[in-house]
DNA sequence: CGTGTGGTTGAACAATGTCAAGCTCTGTGG
DNA sequence: CCACAGAGCTTGACATTGTTCAACCACACG
């Protein structure tokens, strides 16, 4: 578990973002954006395994994926790890802990990550003087809500097939959305991540892959999954999609 | 699966509201109040089993749990059904749908309920004129987040026995909290509505809450389940509770 | 070269699902 | 008052799914 965190001085203003060009994103106001500008103290930098939150902490920072993929996860005192979602570039993290005091589950970093930081005593100010971002703010909580609710349905409900095709769907269908596929097109992932999300035993979890990548909807490679037919993946699975239009991001 | 549903001018002014009196929500600023009393359209009634909202539908409505007790859910085409969570007095529904749009998950009664309404288009307003109520929102739409997690850790992680003894402590604690256990002390629902939750089929969950009464920590009965030993029930589970602390409720 | 992490496999076993039947209420209509 | 129907709970036998254990393999890294 690598621990490495580096702080910098903010380096990209939020004006000149890689992220707000991407369709994916709602456009912000001139005003909005030097605003969000000056919410940002910094940016960081974690390594792929590193800590970003620990379960039961009062960090004074909540963080915006800037990039890199990374999870959100809790544990049972006997170590059973359940995940609970992904992060990818765009993400709001730690704003559960931020508005609600402790931390109650752990985020940790699937590759490199770089973040934005955010000062959680600042988010009154942001309340008070931009309603627009604080509408943002429920919304993103509201869609991390709704994401939730779709793995408790495939956790509770989906068969172990259904629940793997699900998952890469989904994972597969957010980092699209993103344009995270130039580079590498594999999800950064372990069996025992995908395990880990399903509720699955790794055992289980890599004959249910199998049995995916011999129908051809995936290739199982060098630390992670390329997806091969990704409607094929969400028709097993009986999913719908995400919501195609745009969300706001800070 | 009853359908009644009464629309009816405002009864309760929210300064008198029975809720508000608890010590388990924070307390309101009379501005506040007196906003919230404006925001509020009237009350509605509907029966036990009757569906406030549907999945798929375009609610213009939020609402605020006035009295009894109700469910979220989401379907497979199949019919497979998972319970997302359980709604009790002072509980804010169909935020989600408000913020993003359609509902993605439906929402039944499961005692006679009633509920205030609000209407979609006044949430603007509210975000721009008390900075206090927007931030109030996010915190409702985070604890929802936070339930959720430790639900989804349930089901993904924890055995039959625990997520069951889980279930029923969350239940109680959340219920007690709002002094419900006055008159009858039961959680009115069923044994399907526990499986649908827990993510089993009835007859495993039939075997596996008569192995918690055996212990002695519950007893069921007459359409719902009493709760004999709350602190076993949460041993049993590994499970720390509900944070003990303040909470906003619109 | 070792060593470690992650993937693969088969066999034995445990947990949970399915099917089928019966039981106990409660409410309803004759 | 009785007969009946439906909903919800209970139970046992059996099928399926998923877990655990115990290897072994392949590759990357120091």
């Amino acid at each position: 578990m690598g621990k490495a965190a580096a702080m910098h001085g903010q380096r990209t203003p939020c004006q000149q973002c890689p992220l707000r060009s991407l369709p994916h994103f709602r456009e912000f106001g001139r005003e909005e954006l030097s605003f969000i500008s000056s919410f940002k103290k910094g940016e960081m930098l974690v390594d792929a395994g590193a800590t970003v939150f620990l379960e039961g902490s009062h960090s004074a920072h909540l963080f915006t994926i800037l990039s890199g993929w990374g999870f959100r996860y809790k544990t049972l005192e006997d170590g059973r790890r359940q995940i609970l979602n992904y992060v990818m570039p765009g993400d709001l993290i730690g704003l559960q802990g931020s508005i609600m005091g402790e931390m109650q589950h752990s985020t940790e970093a699937l590759s490199p990550v770089s973040l934005c930081v955010f000062e959680r005593t600042d988010l009154m100010t942001l309340y008070n003087s931009h309603p627009s971002l604080a509408f943002d703010l429920t919304w993103i909580a509201a869609r991390e809500e709704r994401i939730l609710d779709e793995h408790l349905l495939s956790i509770g409900r989906r068969s172990a097939l259904e629940r793997a095709a699900y998952l890469i769907a989904y994972l597969h269908q957010r980092a699209s959305a993103l344009h995270l596929f130039n580079g590498s097109k594999v999800i950064p992932i372990t069996q025992q991540h995908v395990a880990d999300t399903l509720g699955l035993s790794v055992v289980h979890t890599n004959k249910t892959l199998k049995k995916l990548a011999e129908r051809g909807l995936i290739v199982w490679q060098e630390r992670g999954c390329a997806v091969r037919d990704a409607k094929a993946l969400a028709d097993v699975a009986g999913w719908d999609g995400l919501d195609s239009g745009k969300r706001p991001f800070i």
